[in-house]
Formats: C-alpha cells, sequence, structure tokens
DNA sequence: CCCTGATTCGC
DNA sequence: GCGAATCAGG
C-alpha cells in the first residue's frame, strides 16, 4: 500500500460524512486515494457504521436530501484535497497541490498542459485508477480533478506526477512551472 | 463485465 | 487495527 496514507483523523472524517451521504465505498476510497474499497468498507465496519439505510418510504426528514447544497459540495471538495495530502516519501518529495491555486499566469504552454489534463472530471466521476490532481478552484462548483489515466500505484497521472513528485535537487529549478493547469 | 456491501482471517 | 480475498449478490 501507499507509504503516509493511513486512517488520519481527516481521512476518517471523509470517510464518515460521504458514506453517511451514501457515496458507494469505491468512490470513496478513490477520493481518499491510496486505499481500496475493501479497505474502505473494513473501516467502515470497524468503525461501526454499515447498514447504511435510506429506505424509501420511511422518514425522510435528515435523509431525503436529495441533492447537496452547493455549500456542501464546496466542503467536500476541500475535505477531499486535504485528506489526500500523503506524506513525504524517502527519495521523492510530494509536494500536495494548494488548495487555493494562485491566479494563474499567463502559462507559455497552456495549450500543451491543457492537452495533458484534458480529461477533468468532477468528484462524482472520479474513479479508481483515474488522475486526482485537483484543478481549479476548490470552493467553486467548477472545481475538478485531472481524470487522466493515473500510473499505477500512484494517485496521479504521468504528466502531474511529475509535478507531484520530484527529487528534492529539482524542486527549485523546477518549482516556477509547477503550478495549476 | 460492470458494479454493490459483508465477512473472514492472516498479518 | 488493517485490508486482501472471498462471498453473495444487482
Amino acid at each position: 500500500m501507499e507509504a503516509g496514507l493511513s486512517w488520519t483523523d481527516e481521512r476518517v472524517a471523509l470517510l464518515r460524512r460521504l458514506w453517511e451521504d451514501g457515496q458507494s465505498a469505491s468512490k470513496i476510497a478513490a477520493q481518499l486515494g491510496g486505499v481500496t474499497r475493501n479497505a474502505v468498507i473494513g473501516k467502515v465496519h470497524r468503525l461501526g457504521l454499515s447498514g447504511r439505510v435510506v429506505k424509501p418510504g420511511e422518514d425522510a426528514s435528515a435523509a431525503a436530501r436529495a441533492k447537496p447544497t452547493q455549500a456542501e459540495e464546496i466542503e467536500i471538495a476541500i475535505a477531499v484535497v486535504e485528506a489526500q495530502a500523503p506524506e513525504p516519501v524517502a527519495i521523492l518529495s510530494h509536494r500536495p497541490a494548494p488548495a487555493f491555486p494562485p491566479p494563474q499566469p499567463p502559462a507559455p504552454a497552456a495549450e500543451l498542459v491543457a492537452l495533458a489534463v484534458s480529461e477533468r472530471v468532477t468528484i462524482m466521476d472520479l474513479r479508481d485508477s483515474m488522475c486526482r490532481w485537483p484543478l481549479g478552484d476548490p470552493t467553486t462548483p467548477e472545481f475538478r480533478f485531472c481524470g487522466g489515466r493515473a500510473i499505477t500505484g500512484l494517485p496521479y497521472c504521468t504528466h502531474h506526477a511529475q509535478i507531484a513528485y520530484q527529487p528534492a535537487a529539482e524542486r527549485k529549478r523546477d518549482r516556477r512551472v509547477a503550478g495549476f493547469r
């Protein structure tokens, strides 16, 4: 398994809210990153959260919020980004994408980069083996994940893995180019 | 074949 | 406690 991504308080909190919100184990696993749906289900049971029930026809007061408010979606988007940040690995160091990206300067290779990350999916469409690199501002409804094909064993596609994982020596030099988009 | 959660059991 | 393997389904 990926080192550094254990059941931190933050990840457990996100698991709780997504599970209680009716998300499937596989989707939750994809959003957390570094865990399989089995791990999620196992954790759900150990937390005593199993037996999620939203029976049609029963008291709908708490359960029947058909659709989350925009504020709730934003909250979850932020929680996802925060809960995903892995610990640094031995040689490679991981620089998690900022939750609040700086305003984008006119990037020189904007078109090339846009091609490389053209997929773009919402949290709901994010599946296992999809790149979880956040795109845009998580406080807006336009927030997306890259969604490209993730490298096996990593949460990012080739393009974003290059940005996220860099030898320490190259970090300074490449910092300028490593922004969003 | 895609997916779902539940359970067991070696670690 | 953790989660892969497995089971039992939709």
